[in-house]
Formats: C-alpha cells, structure tokens, sequence
DNA sequence: ACATTAATTGTGT
DNA sequence: ACACAATTAATGT
C-alpha cells in the first residue's frame, strides 16, 4: 500500500505523515457502481483517492438524485473533514463510477493531524477550495445555463472522467444525474445527434470529438 | 429457434 | 407531463 500512497501523496504529504497513514488507513479496492455510503449514514473515515472515479450526488425530498461533482485520483471529500466541526452523518452519496482504489483512514486519527503535519493542514484546505469550485460551476450550470448546454457539458465531463468515447448509460439515469427527466433528455440527445455532436445507441452514448 | 417479457428509446398531443 | 408505439435485449421453453 506504501507504493501506491507514495506515487499519488508523495509530494503532498511529508514522509512522517505518510507513514502514519500507512499504519492506520486501509487500502480498499472497490469495483464500478458500488455504493460507498449513502445520505444519513454515519461517516467511518476519510478517503483518500489512488485511483478511478467516485461520483458524488445528492438527494431531494422526493428522492430524486443530482449529481454534484466527481473525486478523481489525489482528491479526497471535503464533507467527511467536516466532521470535526460536529456532523457525524454524510450529507452526500457516493458512488464509484469507475473501479477504484482508496485508502481509508479512521477519523478518530485525523483529529490530531491538522495540529501535527502542515501538509495535511495544507491538503485540506486545498481539498475544501477544490471542491468548493466545483460546486460553484455545478451551481451556475443549473441556475444560468439552457439544459442543452448542461446536458452537453454532463456528457462531456463523463467522457473525461472515464476515459472513453463511448459512455454507457441510458437516457433514465441521465435524467437523473441531472435533475431532469428521461423524455426530454431523450429530445435533447437526439438534436444533439442531429448536430453530429454524439451518435445514439441503446444504453450508450458515442462522442464524436 | 421461437415466444414472451422487460427495459429502453422515440414521438405525438 | 402523459400516454403509447417501436425497438432492442433478456429469459424461458
């Protein structure tokens, strides 16, 4: 595990610190689609990314979903820091979308680090400042933007966080991430094939960069 | 191989 | 938004 922590937080962790997660975080390997925790769960730890994707949404009182941002490799989430300030349940779904690898570590080691290592104290704040970009862009989208241009831009960050042409996913499950419904998702996916943007399939959609 | 069913996608109002 | 048609995939016999 001490590799594969050195190759994505050795230059962000001083050596001390990094030994320190090694003895007391676990390494998880988790395949696509698996549900890290789920909203009003309590939080066992703080992740720290290796590699792949993990999808982070929200839900509304009817239980819709929306899709906030994704944590790739070297990030971590920001919400679970949060519950130094007294929040012991998540406010988020996390899901991977992408099989992941990731190191676990108790809260209850965390406690001290902020005082003891500058270099976590440095990683969280740039993890909050991080996120909270993200969020921002998140929120200007669905206040400012046309849904086509939302949809467009949904497609094309999928297309980069997994890495591939074809995203495979039907027209219900975009509907859902991001906040919509399936019919006009599927209005929209046609127009935009008519503009030679993507070409439709059944449960997948190609790019055409 | 065929029929049945379920899931996904397309279209009109 | 709703209803329904059309298409495709999955399953059982």
């Amino acid at each position: 595990m001490i590799v594969e922590l050195k190759q994505q937080f050795g230059n962000v962790f001083e050596a001390a610190l990094l030994e320190e997660i090694a003895r007391v975080g676990t390494l998880r390997a988790v395949p696509a689609d698996f549900e890290l925790i789920d909203i009003g769960e309590p939080i066992k730890g703080v992740p720290l990314m290796l590699n792949g994707a993990i999808k982070i949404s929200r839900e509304d009182a009817n239980g819709d979903e929306l899709l906030l941002y994704y944590l790739e490799e070297g990030d971590s989430c920001t919400m679970t820091m949060a519950w130094e300030m007294g929040e012991k349940k998540s406010k988020i779904r996390a899901v991977t979308e992408l099989p992941s690898q990731l190191i676990m570590v108790p809260l209850s080691a965390v406690e001290q680090w902020s005082s003891h290592y500058p270099s976590w104290r440095q990683f969280v704040f740039k993890s909050y400042h991080k996120r909270m970009e993200e969020l921002l862009e998140t929120v200007d989208s669905i206040a400012f933007d046309q849904l086509e241009t939302r949809l467009w831009e949904y497609l094309l960050e999928k297309k980069r966080i997994i890495k591939k042409e074809v995203l495979t996913i039907t027209h219900q499950n975009i509907a859902q991430e991001i906040y919509s419904s399936r019919v006009v998702v599927s209005r929209l996916l046609k127009r935009l094939e008519q503009q030679e943007k993507i070409k439709l399939h059944r449960n997948a959609i190609e790019m055409l960069s």
